[in-house]
DNA sequence: ACTTAATATCAAATTTAATTGATATATAAT
DNA sequence: ATTATATATCAATTAAATTTGATATTAAGT
């Protein structure tokens, strides 16, 4: 028979939560795709896969990751699929200072 | 010859840096590490390993990558290692709503 | 219907990171 | 000097992430 630590798994689900968004940041190809996204808006896997110079079969590995943490979103037309930085979850988890990399005006 | 693509290769240089920061902070452990600094301040060690419930020299690992990046500060006292949040750093890169989380304060 | 183009997924190979237990180093205490 | 304590580092193992090339899927154009 055990107490329930309440305040330490919800901590432990916060931790959780955060290792996986910071894995998914934790990748220069990775933010060099969230940077082309920001400065492009919507693009396109097959424009981007030119853009970062990339086979495309590693760009849906990374693009995926990005999106399963939702720092970028996905929308699909017809056979094309447009992927777009997630500029509200990005605010949530960086810096101003460093937001500012994922910031057009900038 | 080549022209020297002189932005993109300090962007380039911008994305292994923050690579490496995010790669310490992808990991609960260390999270839980620089959760522990923020609330208990300065702390050796051996304290800090029986916190974490870790074996010392995994801990040290760990230690290692955060100090390597700068997210940690370290001080030695005889034999004893102080290690500390750095609280600048910390606010350098993530959002304020995150750095919550490491401030003693909330 | 058939062909082409865009994307996602898969299995295998490769690379990178984490864990473990042992050992080295350095200080402090006796 | 000897012993004990704190920490760091190392080599070997294990585990996880990435890359690669191939194939599957789906929609569009002819």
């Amino acid at each position: 028979m055990k107490t329930i630590p309440f305040i330490d798994t919800s901590l432990e689900k916060t931790f959780q939560v955060y290792e996986a968004k910071f894995k998914a940041l934790a990748d220069q190809k990775r933010l060099h795709i969230m940077y082309l996204l920001c400065q492009h808006g919507s693009t396109c896997v097959c424009d981007l896969a030119e853009m970062v110079g990339m086979p495309q079969s590693k760009l849906s590995y990374h693009l995926k990751i990005l999106l399963d943490v939702n720092l970028i979103t996905k929308a699909t037309k017809g056979t094309w699929s447009y992927y777009e930085l997630n500029q509200d979850e990005v605010n949530h988890v960086l810096s101003s200072e460093l937001c500012c990399l994922f910031r057009p005006s900038c």
